[in-house]
DNA sequence: AACTATTTATAAGA
DNA sequence: TTCTTATAAATAGTT
């Protein structure tokens, strides 16, 4: 519908589809503002994502809405209605339970488990899939990583330089003579441990940074 | 919001909110659709006019959205819980559902989406899990192929023995002159299709074989 | 219902 | 995510 023209049917790149569908979202719970407003309507929308996260809007109680389209369906359907309001609770558990199943062979795929009943092309499209997903986590490594150490440098240069006045002050008491200098210092004059993150972190990265 | 553009308020005129209310709720009724194709995503959408006539669209079964919707309201609505009727079934659902949509997550998180929420160590124990999977993913394509062509291979060596026969045939027949050469051969005389599998078979491997 | 001038929604890209 | 922009889709007012 815009630079190009697309085709009504699933958006199978992840990222594409999370984008089309926070802004189709929006742009529908709006229409639906808009309707009950413009037009005095009731309307309860529902709406949950491919990842399962819910979204909905009512033009009044979402509850009273749900009950006014029962009384209506119950017009035309009471016949399938009472069997499936009574199963509907296990359905609904056979339901996720499939889904959850489907989801966990999905991972254990992923995981490179589960592989037997694959063909060779399955196992291709698999190891491709793996692929992307490794290049993705590792740039999110590399960012992630970038990001800590420009924090552990910031923090480094300034313990330096609390370093460098703590000493002055040390050279200036020690002029004095009136201090016990084999008293242990406070918490906030030991700096030595603070830096010592900045090597740690070097030491836990992996080779592929 | 053509020709002039239009206050979002309700329409007094009741022939021309009928107007709109009825180019308007096409209109929602196909983005609902629209949303759920291409995004896979579960949709209910319940529109009463002001006249009280219902339309309503569900990309699944309606009850099925309620239900759904009612486990959701459920995680956040836990004050007004009838602490009787959700000992079972509900707690059920609610369980597997919170299950699942943990298994997404750990899925997408595989496949390199979702990853903000993970610090540096998370990241690299994620990559390590997906190179285990790789390991196991190649090792399985490479031990799928090997058996792939052994097959093709057995396939291969009958198929040129049978060549040979058929050409010894051929031959014996020239001798007599007694058929007509130009006929086609028989589905099972036209070894050359079945051969090509094994050099179309080396053709899709991957790299990494 | 059909038409059409405009507004709105949105796909792609930054 | 949010902005921009070119273009497709929706639709207000009219016939």
């Amino acid at each position: 519908m815009v630079r190009q023209r697309i085709q009504i049917k699933r958006i199978d790149n992840v990222t594409a589809r999370q984008v089309t569908f926070s802004k189709r979202r929006r742009g529908l719970i709006k229409k639906a503002q808009e309707l009950s407003t413009l037009c005095d309507a009731e309307i309860g929308l529902i709406v949950f994502s491919s990842t399962g996260k819910l979204f909905d809007f009512s033009s009044s109680r979402m509850t009273h809405v749900i009950q006014r389209h029962r009384l209506h369906a119950d017009n035309f359907q009471s016949l399938e209605q009472t069997s499936l309001e009574l199963e509907s609770e296990d359905s609904m558990c056979a339901l996720l339970n499939k889904e959850l199943e489907g989801k966990t062979q999905q991972f254990s795929r992923l995981n490179g488990d589960e592989l037997d009943a694959l063909n060779l092309e399955e196992l291709m499209r698999l190891e491709r899939q793996v692929e992307k997903g490794q290049t993705k986590i590792r740039r999110a490594k590399g960012e992630k990583l970038r990001k800590e150490l420009a924090t552990l440098k910031g923090k480094d240069v300034q313990l330096a330089r609390e370093n460098q006045s703590l000493k002055e002050q040390l050279v200036s008491i020690d002029k004095d003579d009136t201090v016990d200098v084999l008293s242990p210092l406070p918490v906030s004059c030991s700096p030595i441990q603070d830096v010592a993150v900045v090597s740690d972190t070097f030491l836990r990265l992996g080779p592929s940074i």
